[in-house]
DNA sequence: GATTATTTGTTCGTATGTATT
DNA sequence: CAATACATACGAACAAATAAT
């Protein structure tokens, strides 16, 4: 009867709180810790479940779910066949928060029409590997779009969007859904965007961009170009906008959150 | 013992891929369509996770998978004791929070020196009045700026740096501290920025700041502008970056916001 | 108020699938 | 092809929270 620790002790991990918490929680806590302290480096790999299954002596479920909570907060990124890799030493910080962001770019959304123009399979090259992260060799789906303001016959934008073939099925769907094509294929398909990186430059116009747009060879525009990602670092679209600069310009407002200054 | 269909059928639920994917997650996306379609109203309960099991004749570990991408969704709140209630239609959308934003400015900051052409006072016009905010006939100094890259003659950006007259010491700063001036102004004279709002557009350059840059004329730019406000909304400092598309490119990251959901 | 039934939460075990080395 | 490591899936049991008796 001694082999029924079921919530009891057992566990060598420093139980810090005075309520007793889940195992797998704990065990995230533990974890997090590890990381931040700076035990488990940014780049290099975390220990295999089972050598954390034998080590905290708790089932591989738990060392999952608390794996699992690391994920979703983007300390780690774990891939079958490799192993799980540490990629960040902070929870996020808060630094900044985006005021606005996403609603702001929704709203864009909401307001501006899209046609698209074509769309065609492609894979994968190296230019794109180098560009957009993708792996050589994938199959994409690429769609080339225009983006109207309501009642305006001039493009604001031309974007390519990069969706899997899996997803395909949302590029049909963009001219009437005023939605982002992202919320679709999280809709549609029940994929989860966690991270999105944004780069931003200053190009100016090929004379066929021009033709497109209706705007000047040589004329300035902003190329944005996003990476939306999910749980497991795995990219789920790209997006390639072209946007004049006499009809767009990117906006955005931080708020500083005043807590914790001091780290600067 | 013919009980092991691991993987194969036995799932009344239409796949839709090529590939088949887990079951987890096309029950998952089974279930968000019938909350969409209202089939499983907002406020009411959802099945039980051992009425989904039966029905769908999965093990509960499965159905538990794909509640919990509901859960992540926002769609439904499950609770202990009661059940899995419907908590929205359609998945809220969630805030992005800005990640790494200020730390990599700083670091950016750090990583280049900044020379101190000129600086010289000057009144707000009606110009920069409707470019940055700031009242007209307000007294401002102004100082233009090259930053480089450490060991590179080129400059990477010129900007121009507007601050109040009671905060011109900065500028003289500049050049050895190797911080933003913005956290200059705020030590040295108890200010507490509490907001950034910036502005990015394309621009082409123009000869005289081509002159500046080393760069040609009419190359493609980004032009960052920066308010820094306090937390009176007053415009404590404004700067206007040119950073030349070959030299520089923004990049940021969001991530989407990930509470767990487990409250209501 | 105490007990019981119900429902989700946590934890163990085991096996197989899939991606990578 | 084989070994490794995470992903998915099955089963079983008990804990904790809640609602009903």
């Amino acid at each position: 009867m001694s082999s029924k620790p079921v919530n009891g002790q057992g566990l060598p991990i420093p139980q810090i709180g005075p309520r007793p918490t889940s195992r797998y929680s704990t065990l995230a806590r533990h974890l997090t810790e590890q990381i931040e302290s700076g035990r488990y480096k940014v780049g290099h790999k975390m220990p295999t479940e089972a050598e954390l299954q034998q080590r905290y002596d708790v089932s591989r479920h738990t060392v999952r779910e608390a794996l699992r909570d690391l994920k979703g907060q983007g300390l780690v990124v774990a891939r079958a066949g490799v192993g799980t890799v540490v990629r960040a030493r902070a929870p996020r910080m808060r630094f900044m928060q985006g005021v606005g962001t996403l609603r702001e770019l929704i709203q864009f959304v909401e307001a501006t029409r899209m046609r698209v123009l074509k769309t065609r399979q492609l894979i994968a090259d190296d230019a794109m590997s180098a560009r957009f992260g993708m792996k050589p060799g994938g199959q994409w789906h690429e769609a080339s779009v225009l983006r109207f303001l309501p009642d305006e016959s001039v493009p604001v934008a031309s974007m390519l969007i990069y969706v899997r073939p899996e997803h395909a099925d949302v590029l049909g769907m963009v001219d009437s859904a005023h939605a982002p094509v992202f919320s679709l294929i999280e809709r549609l398909h029940g994929v989860r965007i966690c991270e999105v990186g944004q780069q931003i430059a200053a190009v100016a116009l090929t004379p066929p961009q021009a033709r497109a747009l209706k705007a000047r060879a040589g004329a300035p525009a902003l190329d944005i170009t996003r990476r939306y990602t999910d749980a497991q670092d795995r990219i789920v679209m790209v997006s390639v906008g072209l946007y004049p600069s006499d009809r767009f310009s990117h906006n955005t407002k931080f708020r500083i959150q005043n807590e914790d200054a001091k780290e600067i």
